[in-house]
DNA sequence: TGGATAGTTAACCTACTGGTTGACTTTCCA
DNA sequence: TGGAAAGTCAACCAGTAGGTTAACTATCCA
């Protein structure tokens, strides 16, 4: 039995999966931003906005600080990049795999199995 | 307000929110396998796997080709590249911007806004 | 031909998601 | 000092997720 435990994951691409929290994301991408600041786009309540905030919080794609009334967040690219990181072992994996079946298709001959 | 529709990166974070369904992808990056040799290691039943498989296939992150009565399954690489793509825009940009940063706390000096 | 094998479908259950509204806390500032 | 502004918290709701078991379909093979 296989267990895969890895809750960080869980929760970044959990994260990820929602359109308006991508959306927040990229908001953030120009620069560090208030709740209201980012809630002011969208067609959602700012419970909602704040909501998806927590989210993104708690897989650690995003931080705030609080000065006075305001929240001011931020990315942690960081995390993005552990996201990142998984993606590359088996997109890279693959991508090599079809590159060498292209060029067994275009029958290049000695491409097979080199690994 | 904005709308951020991107139904196939929704699905693609969605899937890959699920330890099982990333344990699922590690195991056909060894090579494509039959559902009953995907779901042996995992202590679930077999209609969950079932269900997991689908879910990975309608993010088209996984295609099967019936062969009588064995489903045959495959990663589809190309999706799990576009999934990177999304990540590396964000991943690589902000990297990017802590370099800087940490050139900056450095005491380099020279690397203000340069951009 | 009929039993074993491979896998899906259907119905169900519990827990979580993403949204809402209303009430609340804290801070700012005239 | 008191009202406006920034934001959270709580309660609620409909829909979906991930799991189960039982029943089913289709294929293989002795």
């Amino acid at each position: 039995m296989v267990n895969y435990q890895t809750p960080d994951l869980d929760r970044i691409f959990h994260a990820l999966a929602d359109p308006t929290r991508r959306a927040i994301i990229g908001a953030l991408a120009e620069g560090p931003k208030t709740v209201g600041e980012i809630s002011r786009p969208f067609d959602i309540s700012l419970p909602a906005v704040s909501k998806h905030l927590k989210v993104l919080e708690r897989a650690r794609l995003v931080t705030r600080e609080v000065r006075g009334r305001e929240h001011h967040c931020r990315l942690l690219p960081q995390t993005l990049a552990d996201a990142h990181d998984w993606l590359s072992f088996y997109a890279g994996f693959w991508e090599q795999r079809l590159d060498a079946l292209d060029a067994l298709l275009r029958n290049d001959g000695d491409v097979c199995d080199e690994s």
